[in-house]
This record gives C-alpha cells, sequence and structure tokens, in this order.
DNA sequence: AGACTAACAGACAGGTCTGTCTACTCCAAC
DNA sequence: GTTGGAGTAGACAGACCTGTCTGTTAGTCT
C-alpha cells in the first residue's frame, strides 16, 4: 500500500480539488495550468503526470461536478420523502441551496461547454450529464404517475437549467422559488390528484 | 454624406459583423483579435480606432446579440396575433427560430457571462439584458391579464433560458417543442378561461 | 493644389499559455 | 544499501494574445 508524504490527501486529490475551486471560479480558460500548480502546492510534473493534458484535467473536474451536483439533486429528492411527485418538486431544493451557496456561478457544465469547440469531449462529456439526470427525473415521473413522463422530465430539467443559467449573473433566490412554485404546478398537472396519485384532471 | 471608400459597408461595420459571427461560435475569449483583423480585412490600427480595446468590442457585439435576440423575440410575438396570451406563447417561436438555425450555440450572454469575471462589464451588460426582456414580458403578461404577472414572467424567461442553455449542446427542436408547450400550459393557468372570455382553444 | 481623413500593412513589445525537460529529494521495500 | 517510485523546483521552447507604433495609400473638401 503506497504510502503518502504529503499530509493533506495525494497530490492528485490536491490538484483535482484545487481545479474545481478554480475552473469553476473563473472557467477553465480562465485558469492557466500554472495557477493551479501554484495553488495545489504541487510540482508541474506531477501535474501532467497525472492528468497528461490540461484536458483531461477538465474532464475530471467535470466528472467531479457531475458527482456533486447530481448528488445534491438525489439528495434533495430524498429529503421530500418517500412520494415521488413530492421527490419532483424536492429537488428543486437543491437548486436553491446552490443559488445561496458563496460565490455560486451557475452551471459548470453550461460554462465549461460554452468555451468549448462543438465536437469535443468536454461537449460530448456535457451532453452526457444532462441525459443521465433527465433519464434520472424521467423515472422518478414514471413512478409518479405521470401521464407523460418524458414531457414532464423535458419540463422539469428545462425549468432546472433555466434556473442554473440565471445563476451565472446573481444568485438570485427568487429565481429558485419561482422554480420551485412552477415545478409543482407542472408536476400537480402531470400527475393530477392527490399524493398517491392517478392522474386527475383538474 | 461620406462616402466609403470599401464596397462592403464600412469599416467599424465588417469588424463588428465579423466579430458578431466569430465570438458567437468560439466565445470571445475563444477569437483574437488578430483573427478579427484578418477575417474582416482590416487594419489593425482601424480596428483600435473604432473599438479601443477588445472588451469594448465584446460589449458592441453583446448590444448587437441584444438587438438581434430581443427582436426575434418581440417579432414572434407580433406573429402570434394581436391577444397578449397568444403573444405569450408564441414568442416561444422564437426560440424553435434560433434552434433550427445552423451554428446555434445557445445564449450568448450567458455563453459570454460565464467567461468573465463576476463584476466585468459584461456581466452588467448581461443581467441588463436579462432584466429589459423579463420587464417586457411582464408587461405582455400583465395585459393578458395574469392573476401574477411578475410570477408568470419569471416563470417563461426561466423557461426561455432553459431552452437557450441546453441549445448550447445540441439544437434539439424537441427542447423548443417542450417549451412551448410548456409555456402553453402555464399562460393558461395564469390566466385562466380564454381569450375574450371564451373557452380556451386548446 | 494642398490639407485632411480614413483606412491599409505589418513590425514590435511585453505578457501569458501549454507542455517538456533536467536535476534533485524523499521514503519504502527488497 | 541499493533501487525505484513519487514528488519538488524551475528553466525553457514555441505559440498566441493584446495593444502600440511607423509608414503608406487613396479619396474628399476647400
Amino acid at each position: 500500500m503506497p504510502t503518502t508524504r504529503t499530509p493533506a490527501g495525494s497530490a492528485r486529490d490536491r490538484i483535482l480539488d484545487t481545479a474545481f475551486r478554480l475552473f469553476y471560479a473563473h472557467g477553465p480558460r480562465g485558469v492557466g495550468v500554472d495557477t493551479v500548480i501554484a495553488e495545489s502546492g504541487v510540482a508541474k510534473a506531477t501535474l501532467y503526470k497525472h492528468f497528461p493534458s490540461k484536458d483531461d484535467l477538465v474532464l475530471a473536474y467535470l466528472d467531479k461536478v457531475d458527482q456533486a451536483w447530481f448528488g445534491a439533486l438525489r439528495a434533495a429528492a430524498r429529503e421530500a420523502g418517500d412520494e415521488p411527485r413530492e421527490q419532483l418538486v424536492g429537488m428543486f431544493d437543491a437548486l436553491a441551496g446552490a443559488c445561496r451557496r458563496e460565490g455560486y456561478h451557475g452551471c459548470a457544465f453550461i460554462n465549461t461547454a460554452a468555451e468549448s469547440p462543438a465536437g469535443s469531449p468536454v461537449h460530448a462529456r456535457t451532453v452526457e450529464h444532462k441525459n443521465v439526470v433527465r433519464a434520472w427525473v424521467t423515472d422518478v415521473a414514471r413512478r409518479a404517475g405521470a401521464a407523460d413522463p418524458e414531457l414532464l422530465a423535458r419540463q422539469l430539467t428545462l425549468l432546472l437549467d433555466g434556473g442554473l443559467a440565471s445563476g451565472v449573473l446573481d444568485g438570485d433566490p427568487a429565481v429558485a422559488e419561482a422554480a420551485k412554485r412552477t415545478a409543482r404546478a407542472l408536476v400537480d398537472a402531470a400527475v393530477g390528484g392527490a399524493p398517491g396519485g392517478r392522474p386527475t384532471r383538474q
């Protein structure tokens, strides 16, 4: 078992943590490799050993973001209770939580994709992330008994993305609030009736 | 009236048109001044005469985007007819039109803001743009007789931003389609009843 | 004709970026 | 004790970026 010479985690972890922080704040293109090196207290050769190119580091960053955001989304849904229809609304608390957080700067995927060429790996990774999230929402929508789970999932992720996008500008809590209220309205319309719910027309 | 030595518009126009095209495709930070100069067939000194710094050119680009997008939005609303409630839904045709366009790459404002520092002029201009659009939507919502025009406008712009953001990834027409259907549902819920008191036509 | 203006052409300075490379230092395991 | 892996420190190449500056050309106005 390899031991660690440095006390605060492995060099790889320090690099990735630092990159996460800096990339999210300024965008990958706005942060030079030298800055990542300086802030993580690591030698340049070490960085390029773990991540052969900056693009590899950016992809690792996106994977980390995916874990964090998708995790927050599922946690928020879980906290809303056992009812799928409540979970669909509850996941918007993750948006509110993100907006409140200091240094909130919108959706890392969208921001990163915006500064990447069209067919790049970054782009592909972003599409994949969005698809995974939407597939999960579709599943919850189906369990909630939505008339058209695909449509409802599309609507909710559209709202989510809209809220995230606005967040690049100002972490206005009103956005998250409005998104959640809208989600509730859409879920009620799609599922109808009461929790437990069979589709009933209002 | 000053004559033009160059056949295809003034040098300033050529610079701005080229910048518009390149900045939108690759992001302002992804395009060097030299490229703008080469593609617009202009001397460097000429560019720096009209736009003292690259940032000034970026702001001019955003103004041009604002005119184009806000214009498209109003045109789409206008084409939906005289009824404000129809206009609220009709403006989503502008989103569909944008998604269909070759080289569609999402919302220029959000993309540009994503690569700009937090307090920058670019950021301020973006916030201003979003506020102007939302104010206009609020006005239409009010004329449509919405119970809570501010909320409805917030909901619709959220949808719009979500649709634009998803568009960075793939110009999937399903997104615009879903956004429009959702808009119709939200407008119906907020306005209730029908245009002129008749039952809804959908 | 002469002055003025707008634009062109392109060299240049000073900085930043990514990625490579050399040389050195620990530390653990064999 | 030696070997090898992981890390540190930092110079360096080559590209690219913004912005400045010099000199030239052409058309307009007086």
